[in-house]
DNA sequence: TTCTTAAGTTCAAGACTTTCGAACTATTGA
DNA sequence: TCAATAGTTCGAAAGTCTTGAACTTAAGAA
């Protein structure tokens, strides 16, 4: 009897828990690997390495009912994306503003590298 | 011994901290209020009234150590400030987005008006 | 099918945080 | 000095976070 990774729809989308999901460092690292991978990533490849599974578990549980996440089960993995469009239909310039300050992941029009 | 109320300074700003302390529903009201009113007010004028003192004060010691608003002893008041112009200037876009999809506050080209 | 491995989830305990009443501090004004 | 107003600090109950241990689910080998 396989949990269904329940997902809140758009309308269901609260702005205080995308931001309190995005307030933990640990869990901004990974939306913000899930977003400059642009492409889904397992739980193991988007946590940081070190951290403890039964912690990440956690942190993927409190990204996926905000809503930032969608997670679907392959195989033996949880796969996971980023609910960019849906977040953005929602809370427009939002999620780009935060990911932008967080760190320069795709914004060649920046101007500015620090590296 | 009056304790004078720390800060932190424009390069102390964090933006996990930032989201934590908007990520709270009364908070968001608090700066909400400070945004539209856009003048200092006091604790009691800028939280929900019904919320216990004590509760009030802890919710503005966060505001204040993250940065998000200033606050200035005036008699027997404490008044409060939001520090749009430095979080504007260390995190672009971040302030103005949160607060307009928390509310429309100041927004009069949105063209949508739902009440 | 059965065994093994891989990837996540659930549980439980200790540490930390939030809420709120009670007591305290600081300032104003009579 | 006494009283009133505006916030802060303290302490306890309830809740959340972190993490190791045990569990579940799926894939692959024999």
């Amino acid at each position: 009897m396989k949990r269904p990774l329940l997902h809140p729809g758009p309308d269901e989308l609260k702005l205080e828990s995308i931001l309190y999901a995005l307030a933990d460092p640990v869990r901004l690292e990974i939306v913000r690997r899930l977003v400059t991978g642009d492409c889904p990533l397992n739980c193991s490849a988007a946590a940081p390495a070190h951290l403890p599974k039964s912690t990440q578990s956690h942190h993927f549980q409190i990204l996926r009912e905000a809503g930032l996440i969608s997670s679907e089960r392959r195989g033996t993995e949880v796969v996971n994306t980023l609910r960019c469009a849906e977040i953005e239909a929602r809370f427009p310039g939002v999620l780009r503003a935060i990911l932008t300050a967080a760190k320069p992941f795709q914004c060649p029009d920046a101007g500015k590298d620090p590296g």
